[in-house]
DNA sequence: ATGAAAGCGCTAACAG
DNA sequence: CTGTTAGCGCTTTCAT
């Protein structure tokens, strides 16, 4: 090392570390002989030593999730401003790769994990989570009992106004397709939809609900079964990106024009979104304020801080579509 | 650590790093003694030791972006299965950060970099690959005179044979719109561009031709200028979907309909565009070949191969909005 | 075939 | 205030 500087490598290593304790000759000595040999410090070295890589994981089901995307994106923004760097790794929606996922995280000692869940409820995912040194934050998930860092939408807000708007447009047969229920964005849509529904004192059209996945195909196949029956659904509401691309490939082929023949309002916007769906109502939730506050709430911790939960407003915006199938 | 095998440590490590030279009493004795301690091996001592990281840098300009996305997502996924986990880096579009991206990842000891950069020219850029150790693949740019692996695109033809078409239904006034010439895939582009007029003796209209970001500010920017002249383009090529989309909101704002009152070809294609867009003829490249093909060229290159440039095609493909403007 | 010991680059504890 | 020394968890000579 830049011990050339004709001191001892402790001197040095104390300059660099910012300690207290050293002379200004010695400081600018070390620096001057640093900075012309060109010295950079070993971050691996640094963390075998201190146990802290300044690393943080990013799981999530799909990067290319274009919702995920725009988190990602603020969230590494927000990290790296704070000296961390971020390990992305994706699911690809199978426990079993994300299980692993944690396991490389673990082996790789990473100070902390932000991730988004596939499911609250698997067995992988607890036992993951359990042997966890590092500080965790979930990304609109919920596991009792375990005190971690959260981000959550307020989800069943949005969801509540925009079923509330088709309830007293007329709307009976309002088709709602989304995730599953073992992971709390669903709970607390089905929440919201649930709750409208019983201020106007309606019952809910519980064959019309189709929760069980976040993909595309799912969705498309839900919305060919719901739809394809004599008497369908007058409007649809879709959680999610892949739920909403989903859901609009099979109506297409249904030939089915969603703000016209039916109602339709998409949870979760894309890019885009202004340009080609302006027309579509949205339950709006912001990405980058999502990104943000999960790395936030991690550097929190980081520096000793309590986890807590942040709570994301989300927005429904009536436009067009919510108007169509009456 | 496991030692508790009744064995030296030594001995522990050359089990488990697969060793010859181990009899196969003592394998199994090693091997009971890990799993039942449940050991995993510190991947950073192990790093520290061999000096690989197993750890690929990622920078770009932005994972926000669609095509960045399904192509951080392939990568991933083929470098994961290799056992190789991807640091993630935005560069916002600033040389200064991307330049601070490169420290980092070398202070990080990363075993590769794949990379997306703004410019070809800035001398941070030149700086940050001249003291990089660690093997380099491009995106869809090419640094003469360097010894680099890199995934680039057959930009030339798609845009060439988009143009031909335009060409062949009566357009001269074509605009085009996309990044600096400081970038491959730009060149590369406008090489398609004039040697598809140059084919049918027709001059370049070069006050059309406007290349200086791929951000949708510029784009809009010279989308209004070009589009607000007395005698406007007829047609418009935008050259990625930050470019897209910007010259699709400016067109909105100056009621000017792509596919319709004007012919319109994209390059690149973005989520939901088979719902939304299906009418517009674009230029496509798959990010998930491209995703691949980087990771595995990095791989390759670790093994001890020499680093090799993948080229991968491009396809213009028809549809109405290339009709419009006649 | 196995054990003992050195050392990767750094920081922290202890002397001086 | 500064120098010396030990050790983070692992791999790898070098002896046995």
């Amino acid at each position: 090392v830049a011990a050339r500087a004709g001191v001892a490598l402790s001197s040095v290593s104390r300059v660099l570390s910012g300690h207290a304790d050293v002379s200004a000759k010695m400081r600018i000595r070390v620096e001057e002989a640093a900075h012309t040999l060109g010295y950079e410090p070993d971050l691996l070295a640094q963390s075998m030593r201190s146990g802290a890589t300044r690393t943080i994981g990013f799981i999530i089901t799909d990067i290319a999730n274009p919702m995920f995307a725009l988190v990602a994106r603020s969230c590494e923004q927000e990290l790296r401003r704070a000296g961390y760097s971020m390990i992305l790794m994706n699911s690809d929606g199978e426990a079993e790769t994300e299980a692993e996922n944690f396991a490389v995280m673990r082996r790789r000692h990473v100070d902390g994990i932000i991730a988004s869940l596939i499911s609250e409820k698997s067995a992988s995912v607890n036992a993951s989570i359990n042997s966890l040194r590092a500080p965790l934050v979930l990304l609109d998930r919920e596991i009792a009992g375990m005190k971690m860092g959260a981000v959550n939408g307020d989800h069943r807000k949005g969801v509540h106004d925009a079923v509330e708007e088709l309830l007293a447009r007329g709307h009976r047969k309002i088709a709602f397709i989304t995730g599953g229920l073992d992971v709390f964005i669903t709970r607390d849509r089905l929440k919201g939809f649930r709750d409208a529904f019983a201020e106007v004192m309606v019952p809910v059209p519980e064959e019309s609900v189709a929760l069980g996945g976040f993909d595309e195909e799912f969705s498309s196949r839900e919305t060919h079964r719901l739809f394809s029956k004599k008497t369908r659904p007058t409007a649809l509401l879709t959680g999610g990106v892949g739920a909403t691309a989903g859901a609009l490939r099979a109506l297409k082929k249904l030939e089915i024009e969603p703000g016209k023949d039916i109602a339709f309002v998409a949870i979760d916007e894309w890019p885009m979104f202004d340009v080609f769906a302006s027309q579509f109502s949205s339950v709006f939730r912001d990405p980058h304020v999502i990104g943000r506050e999960s790395a936030r709430i991690m550097l929190e911790v980081l520096s000793g801080a309590e986890p807590r939960t942040a709570v994301v407003e989300t927005k429904f915006i009536s436009r067009a579509s919510s108007a169509g199938g009456v």
